[in-house]
Formats: C-alpha cells, structure tokens, sequence
DNA sequence: AAAGTATATTCTAATATGCGAATATAATGG
DNA sequence: CCATTATATTCGCATATTAGAATATACTTT
C-alpha cells in the first residue's frame, strides 16, 4: 500500500508530471529541469526526490553534475505500469507540448552557471 | 492533465483506495463504508465526492440509501486504466484483505440506524 | 405534517504540501 | 587552499488536505 501511494502521490503534482514527461525525451541535470520549469532549484531538488522514492526516476553523478532518467519501474508494478501509461498519455496536452518543445534549446552549458 | 491530476489524487489516500477495493466486491451504502472503515460519516461523505468527481465511482439513489458503485472508467483513460489495474493490484495488501474480510459482515439493514 | 433515518455540507482544527530564500554540501578549477 | 558552480537541505510561509462535530437536506413512514 505504501508503495502504491508514494507513486500516487508523486504522480499528483503537475510539476512532477513535467519532469517525468521531460525524462521521457532526455536525461536532464536540476538546473536544466529548472529552467524547462522556471521554479526555484531546491524545489526542482525537491521534486525530483519526492520521484525517486516512489521509484519512478533514478540519478547518476556526473562530475558537478547529477543525471536524472527515468527507471525502468523495477521497483514496484505501479512504478512500472503508470511510467508505461504516461509513454502515451498526455502527449497531446498543450501544457506538456509546449515544455517539451523548449527541450532542445535547454543545453547545461548554456543554462547553467546562473 | 487536470483529469489526470485529480485520478492521481484521488488514489493518493488510503481510505480512498480502500473504498476502490471494497466496491470491487460490491455496491455499498455511505454508512456501510462508515462501518467497515470505522471513520466519520461526512469524512465517508468527502471521500466519495473525490471519487466521484475522479470519474472512479459513481452513485444511484435507492430510496433513503445512496449506493455507490465502480464507474466503467469511460470518462478519462486515466480512471478506466487505473480502476483495471486495482483488480489484481494490493489484493494480497493486509489491510485491505483484513477489510475485505469484513464485508459480508456488513448489512446496510443491520449497520446503519446509528 | 411530524418524526426518524441516510446523506451532504459547513465549519474549525490539525496536519501535509509546495514554494522560495538562505544555507549547507560536493565537486571542479585556479 | 580558495573561488566557483551544481545540488541538497533547512526554514518559514501560504495553501491544501483530512478529520470530525455541528448542521442542513432528502427521503420514508406514520
């Protein structure tokens, strides 16, 4: 049960959702998370940590930086099950298009050291 | 995304999700609900309205009852996707077998004028 | 109509959540 | 070691959520 909450908590929030629709297309750094987002780092930080117990996306350090991707949802079934759902779902919701869209003009080199 | 959301939400609590659980054996009355989850009337009352506005429930009056039923989740994708899922999902859950287990206990006929 | 019962709504208190500023930690480069 | 940059954590505030008591509404029965 708690496992099945946790994920729905996390699938509750829509800058959660952004993230994990994001992670979809790319593996991305806090700071070009925030950017896509335009919210504050620590809640960008936040977020991401409210994803990762829940199993849904995992990080890996990269020198200055950390790498979040999405996971393959060994963790638990619903992990699994609803990062396999939101594969297609809300991919024509204008909220969603329009962030991905800023996507390929959000390169850490650029955006970050500010 | 809104519909989404609120589908997420709404399986964000345990009461909730118990409730989910519980009218997959059958359709049941508020205060049936109220005697198997031992909590307050009205919090019964809110729960349900969530549910509801999730397009996971759904209610038919029968005379003074309300009995209130599984929706076949043909309102968004998210509740049909999910209300399929919770079929076979936290059935072996202890807390929601110890409840299960007190249903057929649970007559409106007897419970309720309390 | 009046009384009784089931459900919904309102109100208030306790807790949880989301946000950003400030601060702490970790890694890189001079 | 010191400065810089990326990320994490802490803190305080605003809002949302959950719970139950009190109240209102709806239906049934007499």
């Amino acid at each position: 049960m708690k496992d099945f909450i946790r994920v729905m908590k996390a699938l509750s929030d829509p800058n959660r959702v952004k993230i994990v629709k994001m992670l979809q297309h790319k593996t991305m750094c806090v700071c070009e998370i925030r950017a896509a987002l335009q919210i504050a780092q620590p809640s960008v930080s936040k977020h991401l940590k409210i994803l990762e117990g829940a199993g849904l996306v995992d990080s890996t350090k990269d020198g200055m930086w950390v790498d979040y991707h999405l996971t393959d949802g060994s963790r638990t079934p619903y992990a699994a099950s609803l990062l396999g759902n939101l594969r297609h779902w809300l991919e024509d919701e204008p909220v969603i298009t329009e962030t991905v869209k800023k996507l390929p003009g959000i390169r850490r080199e650029e955006i970050c050291k500010g």
